[in-house]
DNA sequence: AAGATAAATGACGGATCGTCATTTTTGACG
DNA sequence: CGTCAAAAATGACGATCCGTCATTTATCTT
C-alpha cells in the first residue's frame, strides 16, 4: 500500500469521525445513523463499512477518540506541582476546561450491549483509553495514600471509582433536563465539582475542601497548566 | 363506555406494559421495539399506537411504572424510626430489596430528547414520580438540617441530587462491564452503599457512618421496615 | 502489459417505524 | 330491536435504516 493511499484512507477516517462527533453532539447518540454519516460523505456505504463494522462500532469509536482527547487534559492536570488533593481537583478541572473549548456533550459511559458488537479494533481502544484515565486519577490517589493524606486502608480503586460514578451520574442528571432549577453550563460544572469534593471529604483525604483556599489553588492551576486555554476562554488576565 | 370495555383497555395496557418491562430487563432497552411487543399480543398494531404514541412514549411508560413501584419502597423506608441518617439509608434500602425480589435492571435517568417526544401523559406522570421520589429523600434531608445533625447552611436539595448522581453513575458503571473487577449484584450494591454513605460524610451529617453501628442498624430496619420481604430474601429469621 | 490483490460500489433483503383509510365494535336512542 | 354516529381496531403502506455481497474499479507486482 502505497503512503499516499494510506493517508487518504486516515483522513477519510477522521472525517467520518467528525461527522459522526458533530452529529451526536448536535442531536443526541440516538440520531447518529449510518444513513446520515453518508449522506455527509462522498463515497459509498460498502467503504464506510471497511472502516466500521457497524452503528455501534463507529459510536465506541467516537467515545474511543473522546476519551483519548480528555486523557491528555487529565495527564497534564495531574503533572501540577501540589498536594495531591490540588492534584486530583487539577485533573478534573482539565476536562472542564476541554469540555468549554469544545462544548460537546459526553457520557462516558458505554452499554455493556454495544461494546459487545463492536470490532474488536475499537473496543480494545476504548478500553485502553478507559484504563488509562482511571489510572491517572488512581495514582493521584495512590500518592495521597502513600503521604498519608488519606485514612490507611483506603482502596483507591474506590475513591476513583465513586468520583467517577458521581461525575457520571451528575452528567446523566443534568442532561435528563429533570434539575428543578435549570442551570446554565457553568453553574452545574461547579456543583459537580462540589460534589465530587465533598465525597473526597468523605474519604477523609486531607486537606479537606475546609482547609484549602480552592479560589487560589484554581487561579495556581489555570496559570502554571493551562495558561493558554485559561486565557482563551477569559478564566485569566 | 361500559366499565367491561374500560377494564378491558386497562388490562391491555398492563400487559403491554409488562411484555416491554419484561423484554428490556432481558436484553436491555435498545431491544424494546414495537413489533417485539406485537408479536407477543393478540391486537393490531394501531391499537398499540393508541396506548403509546411511539417507541420512546412506552420507554418512558415503563420508567414511570419502575419509579411508581420503586417510590412506595422509598416511602416506607423514610417511615423507620430512628434519626434521619438512618431514615435516608432505610429508604434506600428500600429500593435494593425490591430490586432483589424483582431484579430488572434499570436507569432512573432518562435522555432528554426521549423525554421530548413522548406523550405528555406518559412525560408528565413520570415527571411526578421522578419529583415525588427526590421529595421523599429531600424531606429527610431537611429533618436532619432542623435537628441540626447537618451543618446549617447546607443545601437539602444538593444532597439528595449528589446521591442521586452517585447512584445512577454507578449503576452505569456496573453495566457497561468496565469496572475492573467483576462484581456480583450484592458486591456492586455493598459498594454502591457505602459510596453513598462516604458522600453524606462528606457533607458531615451526623452520626457519621463512623459513629454508628451499620450492622444494627441494618437489622432493626429490615426487621422493623421490611421484614416479610427480609424473610423471603432470607436476611431474616 | 497482464495478472493478482485490494478497495470501492450500490442494489438488495430484511427489520422497524409511524400513519391512515377502512372496517368493526360499541352505545345511545327511537 | 334496528339505526346510526362515535369510538376502537385493523393492517397495508411508504419511509428509514441496517448490514451484506456480487460486481466493478483501482492499485500493485512482476
Amino acid at each position: 500500500m502505497t503512503p499516499r493511499k494510506q493517508s487518504q484512507i486516515a483522513e477519510r477516517e477522521a472525517a467520518i469521525l467528525e461527522i459522526a462527533s458533530d452529529i451526536i453532539s448536535r442531536e443526541g447518540a440516538h440520531a447518529l445513523t449510518m444513513e446520515r454519516v453518508l449522506a455527509r460523505v462522498d463515497f459509498s456505504k460498502g467503504t464506510l463499512y471497511n472502516h466500521f463494522t457497524c452503528r455501534e462500532d463507529l459510536l465506541v469509536a467516537v467515545h474511543a477518540q473522546c476519551f483519548e482527547a480528555h486523557l491528555s487534559y487529565f495527564e497534564r492536570g495531574a503533572l501540577f506541582r501540589g498536594c495531591p488533593r490540588e492534584r486530583f481537583a487539577a485533573a478534573g478541572m482539565g476536562a472542564q476546561i476541554m469540555h468549554e473549548l469544545d462544548p460537546r456533550p459526553f457520557q462516558f459511559s458505554l452499554n455493556d450491549t454495544i461494546l459487545a458488537v463492536a470490532s474488536e479494533r475499537w473496543r480494545e481502544l476504548f478500553r485502553h483509553y478507559h484504563r488509562e484515565t482511571i489510572a491517572v486519577f488512581t495514582g493521584i490517589v495512590r500518592d495521597a495514600l502513600a503521604r498519608g493524606d488519606l485514612p490507611a486502608g483506603t482502596d483507591p480503586e474506590r475513591v476513583t471509582l465513586g468520583v467517577w460514578s458521581l461525575s457520571c451520574g451528575a452528567e446523566d442528571i443534568h442532561e435528563s433536563g429533570l434539575l428543578p432549577q435549570r442551570l446554565t453550563a457553568e453553574d452545574f460544572n461547579r456543583l459537580r465539582s462540589q460534589l465530587i469534593e465533598t465525597l473526597l471529604d468523605g474519604f477523609g483525604w486531607h486537606p479537606l475542601s475546609s482547609e484549602l483556599d480552592y479560589a487560589q489553588a484554581r487561579e495556581r492551576i489555570l496559570r502554571e497548566i493551562f495558561p493558554d486555554e485559561a486565557r482563551k476562554l477569559g478564566l485569566l488576565r
